[in-house]
DNA sequence: CGGTATCCTTGACGATACTG
DNA sequence: CAGTATCGTCAAGGATACCG
């Protein structure tokens, strides 16, 4: 067996969808860019993410606390601080993060150029 | 200006949900995987993804079109031939792709190593 | 401060039938 | 063959209020 042999095609279906089922959706890579960043405060997460609701962010931290990109600690001082941070298996993300950040930049770029200002998706 | 300047928190966040609203969801990437490995017309597409219907796949197809991944050819013979490719622009998501195969295998060997066979996720 | 509880809307997705 | 049309379901996500 080679080292580099590709994929067969049914297995990177399967394998697109496992990853899309872990960090895909509105939220789960933006938590863990604004993790990553140094907020660590329920509120400050909440705050950092444009748009995003008290109620969701809570959902999803569990979704990330659960599949172990995430975890969440609690600090006996008075009054109780919660910490989330990302854990070291997270760290393995960086590449589809950073893929997804460069490809949309150029994406974004590159509509800019060849779209009136029309055409503009509103609100993003 | 330095080359390798980090993209700030807001724009990392703005770019990576530009992505997926591009490639997100559960079909567009399974798409462009099909096409990629040389499926070209519609039936065979579609019956190359496992449990995706023809509705849904013809609303990707054309999100797809529009956002110039792929391209919809009309070939005058008879009966009518229609062919569907990658773009060129299509094969600059190949990084984010190949990003995502890759997480996804390794996070599916972690889980099979870590976990008891009754925790594995049903139907995939 | 760090969440839950309720209620609601929307859009993604699915099943099935049908058409040029 | 390459789709559309119609109808239905479900889960993601949003609004607002409230709680320990």
């Amino acid at each position: 067996m080679s080292k580099k042999e590709e994929l067969n095609f049914e297995d990177k279906i399967k394998f697109v969808q496992d990853t899309q089922y872990v960090i895909g959706g509105k939220w789960k890579l933006p938590i863990i860019i604004s993790v990553y960043h140094g907020n660590k405060r329920f509120n400050e997460i909440l705050s950092s993410i444009p748009r995003i609701t008290n109620r969701v962010l809570s959902k999803e931290l569990r979704h990330l606390e659960e599949n172990e990109l995430i975890s969440r600690k609690v600090y006996d001082d008075y009054p109780t601080r919660i910490e989330y941070t990302l854990t070291d298996y997270c760290h393995s993300v960086a590449e589809v993060l950073t893929s997804m950040e460069k490809w949309g930049k150029q994406h974004r770029e590159r509509i800019k150029k060849n779209m009136p200002a029309s055409m503009h998706r509103t609100g993003i």
